[in-house]
DNA sequence: AACTCGGGGTC
DNA sequence: GACCCAGAGTT
C-alpha cells in the first residue's frame, strides 16, 4: 500500500483494511474483486490484485505465513525489491537493503552524485550504499527506517533542514551548498488528453454499471457506460462506439480529472432509451463495486435521488 | 531503457 | 503548474 503513496494517506487506510483482512488466508478467501474494492481511492489498483494474488501464493506456498527470506518475498507477486527488504529487514530482521525515493535522494545528496532521481547508474549506487549502511548496523530495519524517516522529515525534495540534519557533517552536498538541487527532477512525459464520454441510465433506484477492460486506466474497475477517444465526440459517434442505441443523449456536465499520464476530460450524458441487458445496480450494490475516484463521485452525484 | 499504472499533498 | 510520493511489472 505503501508503493508510491505518502505514508500519510496510507495511514487513513491502514486499519481499516487489515481488519477487512486480517490474515493472507482471509484475504484469499475474501477474493480479488473485494480486495481491489477495499483499495478503492489508493489508485495503482494493479497493488491491490498483485496483494491478493501473494496472499494466494502465501497460502499455497508457505502455509499461509509470510516468508520470512528476502528471495522467498521478492517471489510475491508485486513485491519487488524494496517491499522485500522492507518486511525482511524490519518485520523480519534480516541484514537487507532498501532503496526507496527518500533513500535516492539522501544518498545521493550524502555523495553528491549530480543525477536525475530516476538515473539508473545513481539507483544502483544507491543500493550499494544502501547495502553497505546496512551492513554496518546493529540493527537493520532501524537503520532502513531511519534512512527512509530522515528523507521524509530533513533531507526532504526541495530545499532540505541542513541546519536540523544528524548526518550533515558527512554530507558532500550540504559542505557545497548543493543539496537543494540534487537529485535532479525526474523528465516528465506530457500529459495525453482523453475524451470520456460517460453516460448515465438510470432505471427508478437502479443505474447501469459495467467493468472496465483489462488494461489501460482504471482496469477492470467499475464504470458508467463510456466511451474513451482522443478527441471529444458527438452524441452518433458515441452511440456507435457504445454498441448499443442510446437514442438521445442529454448532456449533463463536463469536469477534468489529472493524472499522472494523462488529463481525463469527462462529458457527461444521461440517456432517456432503456437498456434492458446489464448489470444494474441500486445504491447498495454500486457501494460494493471499486470504481475510480471521479467515476465513484460522478455516481453519487448523478445516480441516486 | 522506457512506459504504464492514481490520486493527492505541497510548494 | 511542477514535483513528488516507503515501486512493480510490462513492453
Amino acid at each position: 500500500m505503501l508503493q508510491q503513496t505518502q505514508v500519510s494517506r496510507v495511514a487513513e487506510r491502514f486499519e481499516v483494511f487489515v481488519g477487512q483482512f486480517p490474515s493472507a488466508s482471509a484475504m484469499a478467501a475474501a477474493g480479488e474483486e473485494a480486495v481491489v474494492a477495499a483499495w478503492e481511492g489508493l489508485g495503482y489498483y494493479r497493488r491491490a490484485r498483485l496483494l491478493y494474488g501473494a496472499a494466494v501464493q502465501i497460502c499455497e506456498l508457505h502455509g499461509g505465513k509470510v516468508p520470512r527470506s528476502t528471495e522467498a518475498l521478492l517471489a510475491l507477486p508485486g513485491v519487488g525489491r524494496y517491499t522485500a527488504g522492507s518486511v525482511a529487514s524490519i518485520a523480519f530482521d534480516r541484514r537487507t537493503p532498501i532503496v526507496d525515493g527518500n533513500v535516492i535522494r539522501v544518498v545521493a545528496r550524502l555523495e553528491a552524485i549530480d543525477a536525475a532521481i530516476d538515473d539508473p547508474a545513481l539507483v544502483t549506487r544507491c543500493w550499494e550504499t544502501a547495502g553497505a549502511l546496512v551492513r554496518a548496523a546493529k540493527s537493520p530495519g532501524v537503520l532502513n527506517e531511519s534512512l527512509m524517516e530522515l528523507g521524509a522529515t530533513v533531507c526532504k525534495p526541495g530545499p532540505p533542514s541542513c541546519d536540523r540534519c544528524p548526518v550533515r557533517t558527512q554530507c558532500a552536498a550540504s559542505r557545497t551548498g548543493v543539496a537543494s538541487q540534487i537529485p535532479r527532477p525526474k523528465r516528465r512525459p506530457v500529459r495525453q488528453i482523453v475524451h470520456l464520454h460517460t453516460i448515465l441510465f438510470r432505471r427508478g433506484d437502479r443505474v447501469l454499471l459495467r467493468q472496465r477492460p483489462h488494461r489501460g486506466i482504471w482496469a477492470g474497475l467499475w464504470e458508467l457506460p463510456s466511451v474513451e477517444s482522443a478527441d471529444s465526440l458527438e452524441s452518433a459517434a458515441i452511440e456507435t462506439a457504445l454498441g448499443f442505441k442510446v437514442g438521445g443523449l442529454r448532456p449533463l456536465e463536463t469536469f477534468k480529472r489529472l493524472l499522472t499520464h494523462r488529463e481525463v476530460r469527462f462529458h457527461v450524458f444521461e440517456a432517456s432509451t432503456r437498456v434492458r441487458r446489464g448489470h444494474w445496480c441500486d445504491q447498495a450494490e454500486a457501494a460494493k463495486l471499486a470504481m475510480a475516484k471521479p467515476m465513484r463521485s460522478l455516481v453519487d452525484r448523478r445516480a441516486w435521488s
